[in-house]
DNA sequence: CCGGAAATTTACAGTCTGTGTAATTTCAAA
DNA sequence: TTTGAAATTACACAGACTGTAAATTTCCGG
């Protein structure tokens, strides 16, 4: 029996992708039942039907299930930079973009993971990485957009404000409880930026 | 025997110190040595003379030696900042501060100690949080000049903007091995913050 | 100067994350 | 059915950090 198209590997592969997502999704429902550091690895092994050692065959620590949740995320940043036409100022175009991404950030689960991020200052600190990495991936869209390398300067500006921008409206959105929308908290950090600077 | 003018505890309060200088230098030396990591805490306390269990009555953690180095930014940085006269745009007013402050930054050691916090990957997050403090001090100074809670929100983006305008200076600055003083990136930096946006 | 309170230091035992290694099991493909 | 790589496990271990209780030192009032 031949592959089909679009399964290069297959079974095994397959198997492994299901391991590592059940892994996931245990370690994550056990930081949301217990707390992130009351939950052992040993805990999350045991629950995942798995040996403690095998955990390390999947992720390469504890914290990387988070970030395993998270890992589209740079990705859809790019993609809906790419998406939008480049006849706006980059400022606008990253604002635009992240509205439409505001979805994503705000479903239940992006929620709880978030104050998963924040509960402990190890979390909140690798918590910070991932806008970094967020701002790489802004920059390189960016980049796509306007190849000029005399440019660079200004599009990283761009990139680090506008990350930034979004991080202060998750940061009011999620001290407010989420009463008004993450969009509106976009829309207003934005303006204050071209206000302001 | 009484107190000195200034001196409210005395002795003991002095020794205090001393040791937990010592031990952050010796640790600081043992980092460039030998590197973060392959840096034992075990070595430190018996390089500082201490027991290791004595470590974490003085640190809360093998990173905060590197913390206890940067201890004194934010409150330089919000010195700098008040120190400033009012009537300048508030970006302006901050871009001027942090100018005066590059020597600090600049310093043999400053740039040994951001090496190693560039060397891991936990390093580098935690070095992320300096810079939210550090944003944290601006935007508590910028309070002081101007206390209106109405403009709290613009204030919060320029301290966002601020600082990281100053991460991809150093950035930059540490990319071409401190080729050109950093000052000029910080000009650069800012300039093209308000170009761009 | 003295005795007790408080601060400092230490030893010891233990928890937890993470790594190295080697043995065993599983399974896809030949 | 054999074979080799991938997956899984046990075991042993390092290293950061904590809890606790016992020493030791320093301080402070009487």
């Amino acid at each position: 029996m031949e592959n089909e198209s679009t399964a290069p590997e297959g079974w095994r592969e397959q198997k492994r992708r299901e391991t590592r997502q059940r892994i996931a999704e245990t370690g994550l429902n056990l930081f949301i039942a217990n707390g992130y550091e009351a939950t052992t690895l040993e805990a999350i092994a045991a629950a995942s039907g798995i040996s403690a050692r095998t955990f390390f065959y999947y992720f390469k620590s504890k914290e990387d299930i988070l970030l395993a949740w998270q890992q589209g995320l740079p990705d859809a940043v790019r993609a809906a930079i790419l998406a939008e036409s480049p006849d706006q100022r980059p400022l606008h175009l990253v604002r635009n973009a992240f509205l439409k991404l505001a979805v994503q950030f705000s479903s239940e689960q992006a929620v709880a993971i978030d104050r998963i991020l924040r509960s402990t200052e190890q979390l909140r600190a690798s918590n910070q990485a991932k806008f970094l990495l967020m701002e790489k991936a802004v920059l390189e869209a960016l980049s796509e957009h306007w190849p000029q390398a005399r440019r660079r300067k200004a599009l990283q500006v761009v990139a680090m404000a506008s990350v930034g921008a979004m991080r202060l409206s998750v940061d009011a959105w999620g001290d407010e409880a989420g009463q008004k929308p993450l969009a509106s908290f976009i829309k207003q950090m934005f303006s204050a930026l071209e206000t302001e600077l």
